[in-house]
DNA sequence: TTAATTCCTACTAAAATGGTTGCATTTAGT
DNA sequence: ACTAAATGCAACCATTTTAGTAGGAATTAA
């Protein structure tokens, strides 16, 4: 019962893509550096988001990924169901068995996964997470000012371009 | 994102027991031929069941597995934490990091996952489903009358102990 | 004594996971 | 036209996990 690697790196690029959004495209070796994982694997997961609608992505010098609508129109169950190899958590839950007692559990857990995953959106996942006083753009610790120097960022959250502060 | 096969078939195995709670012992024997699963195999995985504190085994001829407590106080998380081998399902639940907005939303993943087992005992699904008009003993086609043989059952399912009908 | 049972350890084949490699194609800038 | 930076795609690979299997020791009712 375990997410799989590219639903974790996955999430963390549809975040920054979130912060990006609409104008900015960002690139695979961008999120490379933001994200601490191989440029070709997360270039992989993205192109599975492409192909699931998510993002788009445009090639050559200065191009790289954008989503494809609005952060708030994108639920953390699209993003998932996108990466994970497999969201059939049981044998039983697309059969329509009755036999057995299971059924009826695995269906209801499996309801309640998806019922999460499609409560919460990027945006308003982004929304909570700076209301706790967290910087959106995640590169630094608890109390301290931001890091990041990579990624161009929204006002508010003190970073500067191409700048540690 | 899927469930171990030990989490399918020792559910199985749980609700068996349920139904046989508190008289008797079902042997992993008899769990083969009810389940259809290797006799080995669902040994070990009431090993880890009793292990886990929900099954007591009594060994010796006559001897086999019965549930600790009432059906009723068993919940579907407690057998499903004592067979899934890893219930993390993403390597940020436990750590304190809140760098990254992922966190905020695997940990209410794994809220709501334990939240939607643990609302659900053995007795309740089993009661459940007999509302359903499916007959407990789960050996049966829907709409058939029940074909079980191997075990005792409760009364009003329509088997007869040790013989078809 | 025997047969049916659980307990325990070790092993194994297959599948899934988590990437890596290499190359083709596209595109902006010079 | 050339180059460098980007995505697209397919094949590959090592490691880990999964789903069992095998074999024997200990226990117990008849």
């Amino acid at each position: 019962m375990r997410l799989s690697s590219k639903s974790q790196y996955g999430l963390k690029a549809c975040f920054i893509l979130a912060q990006n959004y609409p104008n900015r495209c960002v690139s695979a070796s961008a999120l490379e550096r933001e994200i601490a994982v191989s440029g070709k694997y997360i270039e992989k997961i993205m192109r599975m988001l492409s192909g699931a609608g998510i993002v788009t992505a445009e090639r050559g010098v200065s191009g790289g990924y954008k989503l494809t609508r609005m952060p708030s129109e994108i639920t953390i169950g699209d993003v998932a169901r996108a990466l994970e190899d497999n969201m059939e958590i049981a044998d039983c839950i697309t059969s329509t068995c009755k036999k057995c007692a299971t059924g009826v559990v695995w269906r209801k857990l499996y309801a309640g996964i998806n019922g999460v995953l499609d409560s919460m959106t990027l945006q308003s996942v982004l929304d909570d997470h700076e209301e706790a006083g967290i910087c959106k753009c995640g590169s630094q610790e608890e109390g301290e000012r931001c890091k990041c120097a990579a990624m161009p960022r929204e006002a508010g959250c003190g970073c500067v371009r191409g700048q540690a502060n």
